[in-house]
RNA sequence: CAGGGCGUAGUUCAGUUGGUAGAAUGCUAGGUUCGGGACUUAGAGGUCGGGAGUUCAAGUCUCCCCGCCCUGACCA
């Protein structure tokens, strides 16, 4: 491809609404534009890179025994009222009428779709295990897209649904597939890590993230050096061992606090260490509401609350209903005399054991001091709801945690037979009996994968793809297209390299050469043959995107030497290492 | 959705007490250059997000919409 002929608009300055540097070098550098909040326009070299993506994660999907079909984005509610997600999803579902007023969703995920599709037809023990993939385009309508292709609202994405008789054969495939997603990130050439997750609205059981190692990645990673235990935040344990002094429990007694809501405001005023005083949150959810306690230095964790409770509908209360329900504005709210049906408390590990402790008193401007378990209120249920943090023992080994950031790839998950049940599809086993199949189900973000791989892989010039995902191997960079020799000798080489079937672009434009060394690196084409100057004494440079050296070929030989650099390159070429 | 911020040339941004719309960069044409966004001359490009209002006069003041960005318990 001619530079001239290629549509690529590379942009100097920083977008004014960058806030990732993956989004940044992805717009400046001609792979995307944005036409509305989360929603993109692949250019010609975005979607090179996106086809290079898509044709991986196909291979690896074949390779590892799964079949790809195509599902429609446009779904009818009905399958979503059936399997009780219409709601566990929400406000995160694009919804649309048709003219007959009839309600569709523009799929955020196909489960449901998957599980009508084989529902009256995969029936026989002898038919399975099957396991179906797509590479589609989903919509979430999520809180607040940003962090350009990392999270969008409109978004590639493959998606893989297993079904099987048993546990054994699921567990097979989905070994299956954890090894296929590791194949994958190896060939894009990216440091990642397979962690145990939290399972959110989708549900089920077992459940693995692969998680690309990112600075400024999303997800919040805890890792043990000791014996290998790693788990996203959401889902992290931790060995709790809370001992606290045996106290004397003095009279519970109401102190005024005006004005005084948060942990740190209340721990200033009373000149109460954080760790003794509760916090309470108050959640919404189907069955009522929820009281959340917790030490006051520590964090609740929201998925871990929710995924204990049982209900993914589950909100933190709005200030608003907290007033009216409760008669108080919500920094003073408390577990004290809340002996109401349509209140469950929940009380993490941590407050276990706490004595004369400060609490809400549910009214405004007043708190509790020397409140205690038992005494004063009760908890329906002790559990572990709390965010581990780094240094929180490991739940294995007991050694600190450690912290590290990621960007989410894929995650593979064992649904058990959450849908089959929900959605009444069925199998007939050996005996003639009617048994809903076990289930997985299996994501990988395409398009965010664009953006993972550039978060991973830049410098400050721009982004290095891989040789894997690059959307040209080689740039003949020509410095004076008006020069004939030059010119001549970079046409040359660039035939001869077409020829060979190489993915190469000529830069033909007649900017400056700076201009062009500069988008060359951000663009991020991994093998760069400079043919300037030194075309006089039979020379040209080749350079690598991850080196700062260059190195003068001599191609007086027919270019021999150049192609052979040129095929070790594209073999060694790795953009981890930079020199 | 809540709280905060911003919408002016393709892009990044200035625009004073209300008084003829600006710069840089990019683009077009010419000239000089040709190894890290080079220099120079000329030119095109804007119903100032949309609507209503106040005023002799609105980019500037008021109100209502719309969009975008940031913070928030979202997730491939």
């Amino acid at each position: 491809m001619r530079f001239t002929k290629l549509y690529a608009p590379t942009i100097k300055e920083a977008p004014a609404d960058s806030d990732l540097i993956s989004y940044e070098y992805l717009v400046r550098g001609g792979f995307i534009r944005k036409v509305a909040a989360g929603i993109f326009t692949y250019l010609p070299l975005g979607n090179r890179v996106l086809q290079k993506i898509t044709q991986i994660v196909r291979e690896e999907m074949d390779n590892a025994g799964c079949q790809e079909l195509l599902m429609p984005i446009a779904q009818p509610a009905n399958i979503w009222k059936e399997s009780g997600r219409w709601d566990d999803y929400g406000p995160e579902m694009m919804k649309l009428q048709d003219r007959h007023n009839r309600a569709f969703t523009l799929g955020p995920t196909h489960e449901e779709m998957i599980t009508v599709t084989v529902k009256n037809e995969l029936v026989s023990y002898k038919e399975l295990p099957k396991n179906l993939y797509q590479i589609n385009t989903k919509y979430r309508d999520e809180i607040r897209p940003r962090f350009g292709l990392l999270r969008a609202r409109e978004f590639i994405m493959k998606d893989a649904y297993s079904f099987h008789t048993d546990e054994a054969s699921l567990d097979e495939t989905y070994n299956q597939m954890y090894k296929a997603y590791e194949k994958i990130l190896e060939r894009m050439g990216l440091d990642y890590m397979a962690v145990e997750a939290d399972s959110g609205a989708i549900g089920g059981s077992d459940t693995h993230e692969f998680v690309i190692l990112a600075e400024n990645g999303e997800s919040s990673l805890l890792t043990c050096k000791t014996c290998g235990y790693k788990a996203t935040d959401e889902r992290a344990e931790y060995k709790a061992d809370y001992h606290y002094p045996q106290e004397q429990m003095i009279e519970r007694q109401e102190v005024s606090t005006p004005d005084q809501k948060t942990i740190e405001q209340i721990s200033e005023y009373l000149n109460v260490d954080k760790k003794k005083i509760v916090k309470s949150l108050l959640f919404k959810g189907r069955e009522g509401y929820i009281l959340a306690l917790i030490r006051g230095d520590l964090e609740i964790n929201f998925a871990k609350l929710k995924a204990h409770v049982g209900d993914q509908t589950l909100e933190l209360a709005q200030p608003e209903d907290v007033l009216t329900d409760f008669g108080t504005p919500i920094g003073f709210i408390g577990p004290v005399g809340l002996n109401r049906e349509d209140v469950k408390i929940v009380g993490d590990l941590s407050v276990r054991g706490l004595t004369n402790f400060v609490t809400g008193a549910m009214k405004q401007d007043a708190h509790f001091i020397h409140t205690n378990l038992e005494r004063d209120f009760q908890v329906d249920g002790w559990h572990d709801i709390k965010m581990v943090t780094k240094g929180d023992a490991c739940p294995v080994c007991s050694n600190p945690l450690d912290e590290t950031r990621g960007i989410e790839m894929g995650q593979v998950f064992k649904l058990g037979q959450k849908y089959s049940k929900s959605l009444g599809a069925n199998f007939t086993d050996e005996s003639g009996q009617q048994l809903p199949f076990h289930m997985g189900c299996y994501g990988w973000g395409i398009s965010r994968s664009i953006a993972g791989v550039v978060e991973q892989l830049h410098d400050e010039n721009g982004i290095l793809w891989p040789i894997s995902l690059a959307p040209y191997h080689i740039i003949i960079t020509l410095i004076n297209p008006k020069n004939e020799e030059q010119s001549e000798a970079a046409e040359t080489i660039y035939n001869l390299l077409k020829e060979k079937g190489e993915e190469v672009l000529l830069d033909d434009r007649e900017n400056s050469p700076g201009s062009k060394f500069k988008d060359a690196d951000l663009i991020g084409i991994p093998i760069r043959v400079t043919v300037g100057r030194g075309v006089k004494k039979s020379k040209v440079e080749l350079k690598l995107r991850n080196d700062t050296q260059k190195r003068e070929i001599d191609i007086s030989d027919g270019f021999e030497e150049l192609l052979k650099e040129i095929k070790k390159a594209k073999e060694t070429y790795d953009p981890r290492n930079t020199k």
